[in-house]
DNA sequence: CGGTCACCGCATGCATACAAGATGCATCGA
DNA sequence: TCGATGCATCTTGTATGCATGCGGTGACCG
């Protein structure tokens, strides 16, 4: 269905700079230009351009008039913004829905449990790649249960940006994923149970860990490093 | 400083076609073209183009391939998104400013008190346009606060969309203005308190106010309409 | 008289051409 | 030697031309 055959030129050189980005292909400093895309791509700078707006649109690049378009290094503040913003969403999904009428709860609960369900079997079979997806899958599902295309629109930016801040740090041992996995486990829990502070809890305990996992030191509670303003 | 004669062809294509959404004069529904934008402008159809896309980005314009873009008109559905969205944030704002050291919020609380006298006075001179800018002030030095840039971008959407929405009900009556400054008044002062609760109460009471100018139907004395939570 | 299909206008998608700004370097002068 | 200046080059900004695809209209056929 989505061969790359019956795609746009726009799609083409928006999809394949975007997974270049998120990817490391193009690490954050890197300066490119439209021409070097359009010919890498054998098409003309116009729907390059138009990928490069998107992309700047989207906080991955930043176009500097005349002088080509800067790959943004994902700068320790930007960790910040995205991790508070993914709380804030996805927090507000929880909080919502335990808020809400037991039926619609339990149909989330269970849709969430099936997702669970792979992600066990994928940490099993030790197939990364459906790992990583079932995460996906997960808090996207969170997230769309709160019902407002704002916030989820807003949260599949978060995600792509979030994507590229777990490249620098790789160094998530063998035991991350069990501990991702009972992280969200605990989540679905204190959702089943209707207890909203709890789930935002277990949310940001699991965030935390993520933090921790991206700027490698697992943030305690002071953080008043250079906040300058 | 901001002359048109120093803009891009872009940007003003861009600024020029927002604002006759914004404002109105492209009512939801219509179907426009580029050439149509490019010859009022006395440009080519390329800069128009970049601009619709943007435009695009921001929910404002629906771009149909081959057909033309269509301004899209507010829905119940997204009004309800806009108004969760801004509770969602702005509440975020507060509760985070009551977490931090009193003089940090201080320092807000004293910036929004200048704003709200600058507002006041607006209303005293019946002078509406300074009264609307306060107002776009008021929050947006809020949602700053929070020092999130991410959470700040996604604001400035979400303001322009709201100025669209208040297009549909200008029967906001002349006590409207005044319930507005009161319940910013509400706000700041619960701030000033750093009773984040109670703040965040105020705002919903705000937003839920501005939900019923907007509907059309003001949600009452109680305010139990939309109970959902 | 109703339905179908071919044709035509219109709008976009993309490619190409041209103009203008910015950078870096080589050169020139003190 | 060091700093200023002018040029070569690169990249974006904008305009224009052509191909493609969609929709509406009107003629034609059953």
């Amino acid at each position: 269905m989505t061969g790359t055959g019956g795609m746009s030129a726009k799609e083409r050189a928006y999809r394949d700079t975007k997974a270049r980005i998120l990817d490391g292909s193009l690490p954050g400093g890197d300066l490119i230009t439209e021409g070097q895309v359009a010919d890498a791509l054998a098409m003309s700078r116009t729907p390059v351009r138009e990928a490069f707006l998107r992309l700047e649109a989207e906080g991955l690049l930043r176009l500097f008039p005349k002088r080509g378009a800067l790959v943004v290094a994902v700068s320790p503040s930007e960790v910040e913004a995205v991790l508070e913003a993914r709380e804030l969403v996805e927090g507000h999904a929880l909080t919502k829905l335990c808020g809400s009428p037991e039926a619609d709860r339990a149909v989330v609960a269970d849709a969430l449990h099936e997702v669970l369900d792979i992600q066990r079997a994928a940490l099993a079979a030790e197939d990364e790649p459906a790992f990583a997806e079932a995460d996906r899958r997960f808090h996207i599902t969170l997230v769309e249960s709160a019902r407002n295309m704002i916030l989820l629109e807003l949260y599949a930016s978060l995600r792509d940006r979030q994507l590229r801040m777990n490249l620098g740090s790789l160094d998530r041992g063998p035991h991350r994923p069990h501990e991702i996995l009972a992280q969200h486990e605990a989540i679905v829990d204190a959702l089943g149970r209707g207890v909203a502070d709890e789930a935002v809890l277990r949310l940001r305990e699991h965030l935390d860990a993520t933090r921790g996992a991206v700027v490698g030191r697992t943030a305690g509670a002071g953080g008043a490093s250079a906040l300058g303003r």
